[in-house]
DNA sequence: TATTTCTCCAACGCTGGCGTTGGAGATGTT
DNA sequence: AACATCTCCAACGCCAGCGTTGGAGAAATA
């Protein structure tokens, strides 16, 4: 059988963030990770150096991804409902991504690959501060808060789905209920942000 | 000196209560709780068994103080942004609780009492409902998804500092940005909730 | 063929944390 | 006085988990 050494460290990975979001930095075993992966362990010390590393690794890339798929395609009213809709989008698909941020917020202390994320949020802020001197925004809102607040509601569904439950009496399985937060999401954020 | 057993109790929970709120269960350690009451760890351990009782104990014992806080929140229809803005303050005073509540939610499936629970939500979301037949609220908005939203807006600031950081470039410690957060809150949720 | 690289495996050293124990002193109660 | 309760303390047994090591086989490369 050829060799794949892509494929081992991918695999790896992916066992990594799946437990690594199940259950924390803490709560994770390094054994369990190689068993769920088949590999074993030793491989995955010499792929990733130590438990925190990996963590990084995880974490770092996730969000890669994130980045690269959800993208804000101009300034315009319709582009900012767009931006929260894929971000919806996104995270419906990817919960492990929510769970591991929320694991991250828990656990004090810098967030991994905190220069290139705060340099990729500010760059989503500046865009907003010009659509907001274009007159397209309401130039009452603090553009960061308003960056936030709609990764919040796009986001933040996923997070605490026990919570969600409580409160809407539904659970997120079904398509409908899903489309219907999404469109939710979407009409939220272009209600913050329009200026009035 | 005199006893005071519930004292030492109350004492033990206390830093309990801290040392689970900061590092989850898995992150605390026993003798860190000891240490942090100024309590010999064999005390712990004769008024408590052992972990995992220790930290239902602390769990049922905050949302039971939730609860009773909760009840005091009066009659009529508040305004929109007053509940947002209410909610902001509660998270932004009761850190530890809202960080329990968030361990908890990671680490297990269904949360303590949620019948409790739930059935305040459900009531918040009948008052959305009525003002909604009222004509206050837009008629287009699924009261419960308006509540969660305004829940999502107020608390995620706490749930995870490390992104409102990045995005925002300020720290939450400051009085003036605990203010500006607020008072774009409440703007928030007036503007999502408001017949247009 | 010789060498390097990738992989498996079993076992190990070590640390830290859980929960316990036995002894001793101080403070109460009968 | 006799007894029970509360507290401290130091040390222990135990185990799970991190990270390492040495040896071996298989696949690539030279």
């Amino acid at each position: 059988m050829a060799w794949d050494t892509e494929g081992t460290r991918r695999r790896l990975k992916e066992a990594a963030t799946t437990e690594f979001a199940e259950r924390g930095l803490d709560g994770t075993t390094m054994t369990r990770i190689a068993g769920r992966a088949g590999i074993n362990k030793e491989r995955l010390y010499s792929y990733y150096g130590n438990k925190n590393a990996l963590w990084e690794a995880v974490l770092t890339d996730e969000l890669d991804r994130l980045a690269s798929a959800v993208e804000l395609a101009g300034v315009g009213l319709e582009d900012i409902g767009d931006f929260a809709g894929a971000t919806y989008d996104y995270h419906a698909a990817h919960p492990e991504l929510g769970r591991l941020l929320q694991w991250e917020g828990l656990t004090r202390g810098p967030g991994a690959d905190a220069g290139r994320r705060s340099a990729h949020y500010r760059e989503k802020v500046e865009r907003f501060a010009q659509a907001q001197r274009d007159g397209v925004l309401d130039a009452g809102l603090d553009p960061a808060y308003l960056v936030f607040a709609l990764i919040a509601l796009a986001a933040w569904w996923q997070t605490v789905p026990q919570l969600v439950e409580m409160i809407t009496g539904a659970s997120g399985g079904d398509v409908s209920e899903r489309d219907r937060r999404r469109a939710f999401v979407v009409d939220a954020a272009r209600r913050l942000a329009a200026a009035r």
